[in-house]
DNA sequence: TTGGCAATCTGTAACGTTTCAGTATACTAG
DNA sequence: CTAGTATACTGAAACGTTACAGATTGCCAA
């Protein structure tokens, strides 16, 4: 007789991790019914499935997340999916908190997905999509006509994008308002006297640019003030050619008199290239500018800045994200969060 | 007789996912065979192999991860463990760009295993070790006897630590020479005439918080110069504490003429609070940092400045753990990072 | 010819889960 | 007293993979 020990037949009770089977034994009870009771599911006996439940929580009963996704595909997993040269630092340590924070206490996993310059931005969500990597998915540098968001949409995976689209199709979102960042900017500088404004924009191509563009240009022509063109360089460029851009523009006679920076790095630079023309900030030129760590008052108390928190963009996102998994409409998923006041550290 | 339809008899055709089923279908081989040909067992024929190969690239197959792991047992997922309140900033965006570049190319997927300042740091990696969530760990805030890496270690889990133990156990990391680092810079501001140096030091309790010391100490005992203790603060506090314990340090008589700095941020912290206190850098004190984005040259260029990548940091603690998971030594996957030199902007 | 063996290939079971199609029991309606 | 039905439970199959224990074939030595 085959007498091969199985795992069949022996202890349902060792050392190692307890499955339903593990369950199972201790409860007496079969397989499948402590499968449904563990998940409420209506035809299990109401004192049954809360023995069921202390048990399973009194040996601390995980479910197997191979088996689930296995048998289910569900995978419980959320990618994040970022460009790894062009996202700015403080946005990816931010959002992956501001995520985990809302996925904490779910069984939901957040992985990485990393995509180059050299790469097609689609890859790696195609990547996501074909191997059934994830439930859910969270796109950034989101552009107005997004392949990415309409590779999504026609999969029908769930999916959420840090700036909106503008492909007359809906989908969750959530989005800093930098239309109105960028004309407050404007009305603050006109407040200041301020006549000839730069505008440091998002790099081109991505929705947030239109926003702050019309935002700034619409209130220049409310103000009554004018532009000075500065788009030979964006956020995305390199703190020494934004710097070199500056100086050279300072050094004009039309030089502008006023800026408007997407980012904070770059504020960094743009104020180098202010000093470089030997300009004065406060004096020649006043700088407004965008950041999401509570530094750049440090830097030179002169500049103005307006907040935007990339931890609250990533829990709306997880949030949306979540939301849409858990058969939420996708339209109810949207959000925009209004910049606050205009922040001075002067005097 | 029972004819239900099951997967079982019906297209291995359509256009869902290849499986081995659709492989071994496509070849005419069985699903064991297609198994091992795909992984060059060697008792397949040398034909088979490459057919086998050959096939399998054509349609695309990817294993599945969930089968994978279920029977087997390996995630093929590297866990990166991070403390939500006390990274930096610039840590958290490049070590997750260090580790990804390394496992482009593998089958790794990685996961981000967050906890907060409140909850025991071994909490998360019990949690992936009970739950068998990944194949590797990386830990951060490594601290002299640190019993997530003793947990992992008896556990027999690969990982790695940034920054060392001092337990006797041998294990992999990567670490940067913050006593090189504590003691260049040291010497930098000796040779620079300053004779009475304050540290602002890393987190009390992890362990490069000693190495900086040491080195700090060591260095100054070295060059004839003296300490003036500062250690109410750490580059952990904020950075309102940090600059308003530095304008308290500048008012007194017995002020430092020199600063070493452990992190980028708390350096803005402290020349603010220098310059609370009316004194003027390069003048009156300078200031050693280490920085990790080159970005405080900008900000003073008075500074000194020492650079850490962190994302050679994230790249060589990834390749350590997939080493270790590939049966290397873990005493051969240990690095230790130098710093370059002392750089000025100044001029 | 026969036995042995190497070279290739294959079926079955198992990982942990959920779903499908039941089964057993007790209760209700007629 | 029977038939129908609601309630509570259960075994088997399947998801895709790998490991184990064969099975088949051909070739060579004796």
């Amino acid at each position: 007789m085959d007498r091969r020990v199985t795992k069949k037949d022996d202890e349902t009770s060792a050392g190692e991790r307890p499955t339903l089977k593990t369950l199972a034994f201790m409860t007496g009870l079969g397989v499948t019914t402590v499968s449904r009771a563990l998940k409420d599911a209506p035809e299990i006996g109401a004192e049954t499935r809360r023995r069921v439940q202390l048990v399973a929580k009194q040996i601390g009963y995980r479910p197997n997340r191979a088996g689930v996704r296995l048998r289910t595909g569900k995978t419980n997993v959320i990618s994040l999916v970022l460009n790894t040269e062009n996202e700015l630092m403080s946005f990816v340590s931010d959002i992956i908190y501001g995520v985990t924070e809302v996925i904490a206490d779910t069984p939901y996993h957040l992985i990485v997905t990393p995509y180059s310059r050299s790469q097609d931005p689609l890859d790696p969500v195609r990547y996501l999509v074909e191997t059934g990597s994830a439930d859910g998915v969270i796109i950034s540098r989101t552009q107005p006509n997004d392949p990415r968001a309409r590779y999504l949409l026609e999969r029908g995976i769930p999916f959420a994008t840090h700036g909106r689209t503008d492909m007359g199709l809906v989908h969750p979102y959530h989005d800093f308002d930098n239309y109105a960042f960028a004309s407050e900017a404007v009305r603050h500088l006109a407040g200041l006297g301020r006549r000839r404004m730069a505008l440091l924009t998002p790099p081109i191509g991505l929705t947030y640019h239109g926003h702050t563009v019309n935002g700034f240009t619409d209130a220049l022509s409310e103000v009554g003030a004018s532009e000075v063109p500065f788009n030979t360089v964006t956020i995305d460029h390199s703190i020494e050619q934004i710097r070199m851009r500056t100086a050279q523009l300072m050094q004009r006679k039309d030089r502008p008199d006023g800026f408007v920076s997407s980012a904070a790095a770059a504020t960094l630079a743009i104020v180098a290239g202010i000093e470089d023309a030997g300009l004065k900030l406060g004096r020649d030129v006043d700088v407004v500018s965008k950041q999401s760590s509570e530094l750049l008052h440090l830097f030179r108390r002169e500049l103005f800045v307006v907040n935007e928190s990339f931890r609250l963009a990533g829990s709306e996102l997880a949030r949306a994200v979540l939301g849409w998994i858990g058969g939420k409409e996708p339209g109810s998923l949207q959000s925009l969060s209004k910049p606050g006041e205009v922040l001075s550290y002067r005097g």
